[in-house]
DNA sequence: TTACCCATGTAATAAGTTACATGATTTG
DNA sequence: CAAATCATGTAACTTATTACATGGGTAA
C-alpha cells in the first residue's frame, strides 16, 4: 500500500497531471518506489474515488485532455497518519544473488558478463545520484529545510556504492578469473 | 519469473517436500527471495506439471501426506538457461523512504521511532549473516568449492550494514533530535 | 480425546507488468 | 494532411499476500 502514498506525497509537493507524476516519479521519488503511468492512473482514480485528492478542471472528463489533481485535507491526513505507521524493512529481492546461488549448482557460464553489466549500471546510477546531491544539496547550504529528502538521496548513494563496490569484489573473485 | 529458479536451485542443492523448503527459504535462500508456503505450493505444482521436477513418491496425491520432489534434467537444463540470461538491476521500493519524503511534507510525528526501530532490526540481520559467516565460510577453508555462496552472503552483510550505518546517520540528523 | 503441530492445499484480493486503444495537439 | 507526440485510459496476465480449509499424527 505504498505507491498511493507516494503519489500523496507528490502531489502535495506540486499539483500535476498524471503524466506529470509519470515523468517525476522516473526522475524522483521513483528511484525508490518506481511506477508505469497505467499505475498511476489507475491509483489517481481511487484516490480520486476516495476523496482524498479532486481534479481541478471539473469539466466533464474527457480522453485525451489533460487532468490536475489536488491533495485534499483528507488525503492529507491519510498521508500523516500513513508515514506514523511501522512496517518490517523489505526483502531484498535480487534475481543476480539467486543466479550466483544457481550458478554454484549449475555453472557460472555467462555470469562473468552479467556482473559486468551490473557493475556499469551501477556505476552510472551512482553518478546520476552524485550530480543531483552536487546540483540539489550544494555543501555551502548545508542541511537546511530539505535534510530529509538529503537523507533519502543518501540511501540511494550508499545503496548504489554498495552494490559498485560488492560486484568488482565478486568480478575479481570469480573462478574463471583465474584459470 | 525468478521464484521457480529460486526452487530448482534449493532441490538441486537438496530434494526436499514443500514444507521443508518453506523451512530452507526462511533461513537461507528467502533472505533474497522471500516466498511463503502458498507460492512455494504453487510454484512446485507448476514445475511438476512442466516436467522440470518429479514428486519421489508416485502414491496417489493424498491430502497431509509428504510429498518429496527432485529436479529432472529439464528442470536443471531450464535453471541453466536462466542462470546465463540477463536482466536490469532491482529498484529499491523501500516504504521507510517513502516516508522520510512524505514526512518532509506533512511533519515528522512517529518517524524517529520508526528509525529506530528499523535500526534495531537491521542490526540483528546482520548479526545473524556474520554469525552465518563464521560457521559455514571460516577463514581457514577461505575461499573453496563455495566462493559464490560466499559473494552471496557478503551482499547480504554488505547491504546490512550499510542500513545500519545510514539509519544512525539519518536518526543522528534528524529535526526533533535538536530542539 | 482434545489440542497441537505437521503437511498440503484453496480462495480471494492486491499489486505489478505488458500490450494495446483512443482522442487531442503540434509540426513537417 | 500525415506523422509524431502528448495525454488518458482498458484489458489481460502474472506475481505476491492474506486468510482459511483439510487431513494425519502425536502427546498431554
Amino acid at each position: 500500500m505504498s505507491l498511493p502514498h507516494a503519489i500523496l506525497t507528490a502531489l502535495l509537493e506540486k499539483p500535476s497531471s498524471g503524466l506529470e507524476l509519470t515523468r517525476r516519479f522516473d526522475k524522483s521519488i521513483g528511484f525508490f518506489w518506481p511506477a508505469t503511468h497505467q499505475q498511476i492512473y489507475r491509483e489517481l482514480g481511487r484516490l480520486e474515488a476516495s476523496g482524498h485528492i479532486r481534479a481541478l478542471q471539473p469539466s466533464g472528463p474527457v480522453r485525451g485532455q489533460k487532468k490536475e489533481y489536488e491533495v485534499l485535507s483528507e488525503g492529507r491526513a491519510e498521508l500523516a497518519r500513513w508515514t506514523a505507521e511501522g512496517d518490517a524493512p523489505r526483502a531484498v529481492r535480487e534475481p543476480l544473488l539467486l543466479r550466483l546461488r544457481a550458478a554454484a549448482v549449475v555453472g557460472t557460464d555467462g555470469l562473468a558478463a552479467e556482473l559486468q553489466r551490473h557493475l556499469t549500471l551501477h556505476r552510472a546510477q551512482l553518478d546520476d545520484y552524485l550530480e543531483i546531491e552536487r546540483h540539489d544539496f550544494p555543501v555551502e547550504a548545508a542541511d537546511g529545510e530539505n535534510r530529509l529528502q538529503h537523507a533519502v538521496l543518501r540511501a540511494g548513494i550508499g545503496l548504489e556504492a554498495f552494490w559498485v563496490q560488492w560486484l568488482a569484489e565478486t568480478i575479481e573473485a570469480l573462478p574463471s578469473d583465474r584459470p
